[in-house]
DNA sequence: ACCCAGGCGACGA
DNA sequence: TCGTCGCATGGG
């Protein structure tokens, strides 16, 4: 059985699930990407290019809703609008031309906070790699996807938080497993929780993030925009360092404000792809 | 071999 | 408060 989700153009599944937002999303042959998400095996694609198509495997648990992958691909955001508003800004406009289907998902609090802890001083494929051995070792298995591969739901905090640095090793994350550890330990204590973080200010739920070992700045922001929805923050790294110096030394254009994490993420995009 | 990666915490000034 | 530096690991 499938979801179908229309109107969702602009949207490239390419461009969204393999921009380094997400890490567990693999292209498949035919264009479609198959990924795990909330311990579901699903494969997505996009038909006529405005038409989300959404496939469960079946497995583990219920298929999930179709307002969760609603959610998830933020089809309540316009997107054609907000890249109008864009636009006005020359440059600007000429990042979003570059990836103009990109859209921020709305992914799981947890998991985002432990891929961003895992993606500090890191590259894009070795991060997927830390976080696929992190689902293997320990999450559960949910079901085999279409090619008979075994795929495993990412971990509870409650399991992370049970483990020792020893058992981590097996990741090769290197330093950043205290970080893991800290994390998991404050969420399955209940000291973050993904709902009390929602009720909060902005600001408010970054000081709380920033309390994590591991968490800074830059991993506090891409948790607040992919795992919580804040679109209005602007997460700061070394490539977005580089294109704001060069192609907005004055700051972002004031009408990108409100959604600024939105527009990061094609200046991120077309800073990756087009700054040597 | 070499440089660097969606940074951070510790440390010293 | 602000610069500097070491950090584990491995992709390119």
């Amino acid at each position: 059985m499938a979801i179908i989700i229309d109107n969702i153009a602009p949207l490239n599944l390419r461009d969204t699930l393999l921009c380094g937002q997400a890490f567990r999303w693999v292209e498949n042959s035919d264009g479609s990407f198959t990924g795990v998400v909330q311990g579901r095996i699903a494969t997505v694609s996009l038909l006529d290019g405005c038409r989300l198509m959404v496939s469960e495997i079946s497995g583990k648990y219920e298929p999930l809703e179709k307002s969760y992958w609603e959610n998830y691909f933020a089809a309540d955001i316009d997107y054609a609008a907000l890249q109008e508003v864009y636009s006005k800004n020359k440059t600007l406009a000429k990042c979003v031309s570059h990836a103009p289907g990109i859209r921020v998902l709305r992914q799981d609090f947890f998991e985002t906070l432990i891929t961003f802890i895992i993606s500090q001083n890191n590259n894009i494929p070795r991060i997927q790699g830390i976080v696929e051995r992190l689902a293997e070792n320990f999450g559960d298995k949910v079901g085999s996807d279409d090619f008979g591969v075994m795929r495993y739901s990412f971990p509870s905090a409650e399991r992370l938080a049970a483990l020792s640095l020893q058992d981590l090793s097996i990741l090769r994350a290197g330093y950043r497993d205290k970080a893991i550890l800290d994390g998991a330990r404050q969420v399955a204590e209940g000291v973050l929780v993904d709902g009390e973080l929602s009720r909060l200010s902005t600001l408010e739920a970054r000081a709380k993030l920033l309390k994590v070992h591991g968490v800074g700045p830059k991993v506090a922001d891409c948790v607040l925009l992919f795992g919580l929805g804040r679109f209005e923050v602007f997460p700061v790294d070394v490539w977005i360092r580089r294109a704001m110096a060069m192609l907005f030394p004055k700051g972002l254009p004031k009408n990108a404000n409100s959604t600024a994490g939105i527009a990061q993420q094609y200046i991120f995009h077309y800073a990756r792809n087009s700054i040597k």
